[in-house]
DNA sequence: GTTTGTGAAATAGTTCACAGCA
DNA sequence: TGCTGTGAACTATTTCACAAAC
């Protein structure tokens, strides 16, 4: 068995790969753990360190191939292949979701999009055709769908959820703003600007004097 | 001087707010600890913990009354009063983020709106009239903006961050996928659902079986 | 009886510091 | 010399467990 990673280093990955992609698009060839750190705004030691779960990528005396340990991150997070997205709600968030560029040139798409909403069913919104709410569950099979998006009102978002793990998603990404629930096994993260938000202020207020 | 109060408690208190809020609005008026980490999936001694970074809220053997914990925590997290916001960059994305519901009746504003396009420049969106980037500095001070979220493209994201932090703000939103930074003392989150997305993609390709 | 608030214990995560390699 | 990879030391966070309050 493989020696157990920590989420937050899985966490961090992301990030890694975003950096070196920036790097190697400016046509860096090498870089160290300490430039690499500074541009993450953390020590070179965590870098190192969360790298080395996953294998020795870098050369003593002169750090890390760009190219290559972009290519290793993309292959660790399964990013050397598409996801196919399904997404539930296509009312105004749902539809600026289905308008986002940013997904297609990761290699997330989505090939599905479900609504209850008799007038919107049939429609098609950025290539893909609103299917009624009720054929979600074949429908995520059908079109082999990796990661489901919730984008709906606040009250139906649990519902959505718990049918979405009932069809066998592992993989959820909530929008709608509340504490949303799943089973062992599904991972959930939710996009949230209030909760963040939120959190800031408290960092404000504390400091009233910067006004 | 008070007791430093660790950023992952900070973090969660937004969550409690929602939770508490949600518990309200059904009329119930007691809840215990282990309830609300049902309700949170988390463990009642961490409730117990973090809100004794703050006071003694609870009642033994009754649990929190719930208007009055909400109450202080709204308190707490500075959500007693209205922000305002800024948004930088008024494209498909700042579109949809000007045309958001959910920040209202949160008590986030956004009061002001930047472009560089001369073409949208004296637009109204939302409410807001678009300004020219140029007037960026002396608009967050007229406006009295405390809170600023960008939604310009990745290649001018950080240039707008640094202007930002120039003009005195002390809270961003960045909204653009790039690695951004921000100095000391200025707080800085970003939205992304990629990253988000990266990082579930790692689970669901260790754990192919699910297919 | 029930449940809080909280030190103490346990666990998780980060930083240190250095051997070893280029 | 410069920099990685990594145990050891340290720090942060969570969980335990129980006295005190209701």
């Amino acid at each position: 068995m493989e020696r157990q990673i920590p989420e937050v280093v899985v966490s961090r990955l992301p990030m890694y790969v975003r950096g070196l992609t920036e790097l190697h698009k400016d046509g860096i060839d090498f870089i160290n753990s300490k430039d690499l750190g500074y541009r993450f705004g953390m020590s070179s030691d965590q870098i190192r360190k969360d790298l080395s779960y996953f294998g020795k990528f870098g050369r003593q005396g002169r750090g890390y191939n760009v190219a290559l340990l972009l290519d290793e991150l993309r292959q660790i997070l399964g990013l050397d292949r598409q996801w196919l997205m399904a997404i539930v709600g296509v009312g105004r968030l749902g539809r600026a979701i289905l308008d986002y560029r940013g997904f297609i040139p990761r290699g997330f798409k989505i090939v599905a999009a479900f609504d209850k909403d008799s007038d919107v069913i049939g429609e098609r919104v950025s290539g893909v055709v609103i299917q009624d709410m009720a054929e979600l569950e074949i429908g995520v099979i059908e079109k082999k769908v990796d990661i489901a998006i919730v984008a709906v009102p606040s009250t139906e978002a649990q519902e959505v959820i718990n049918k979405l793990v009932r069809s066998g998603i592992k993989s959820i990404l909530n929008y709608a703003p509340i504490c949303a629930n799943a089973p062992e096994g599904v991972r959930l993260e939710s996009i949230d600007p209030v909760l963040a938000l939120q959190s800031m202020t408290y960092y404000l207020a504390k400091n009233r004097d910067y006004r």
